[in-house]
DNA sequence: ATGGGTCCTG
DNA sequence: CAGGACCCAT
């Protein structure tokens, strides 16, 4: 549905919108208690997507032996952008805000430096990148 | 008791 | 992405 992509779209702003910040983007929609965490699922799961893309490009940071975190940015030609453009920007008919490349930049950088110091041994390692 | 989250599956 | 199990906070 439309609906789903304007929530996709959404997730260049926000990664974790509250219940409050859905029902007022979706004020036209009647949201039942049933769609409205249906929406909250759509999040989850486009993080999921999002936290397992920047795992995955800075575990391959780091085996390609890139220095410091400094040097990690997302620019809109990298394969990291392409990728995540694709899953949430499927048709490319949107401008993807410079602001989302700058976040996406640091939680990839806290996934290398978390990484690069063997914090991902401890069980809830994520936990301090996540939100 | 409910609701938001994660993790793992299909 | 949807379902379900499970955790945590309200």
């Amino acid at each position: 549905t439309s609906h789903l992509k304007k929530a996709k779209l959404m997730f260049f702003y926000t990664r974790y919108p509250s219940s409050h910040v859905l029902k007022a983007c979706f004020h036209d929609v009647q949201l039942s208690r049933c769609v409205t965490s249906q929406l909250i699922k759509w999040f989850s799961n486009f993080r999921e997507f999002y936290y397992i893309q920047m795992e995955k490009f800075a575990r391959q940071a780091l085996a390609q032996g890139v220095a410091d975190a400094r040097s990690l940015a997302v620019e809109r030609e990298s394969q990291l952008f392409k990728t995540l453009n694709t899953h949430y920007n499927k048709a490319n008919d949107f401008q993807v805000p410079q602001r989302f490349l700058e976040v996406a930049a640091i939680t990839l950088r806290e996934f290398y430096s978390a990484i690069s110091k063997g914090e991902d041994r401890d069980p809830s390692w994520k936990k301090a990148i996540y939100k």
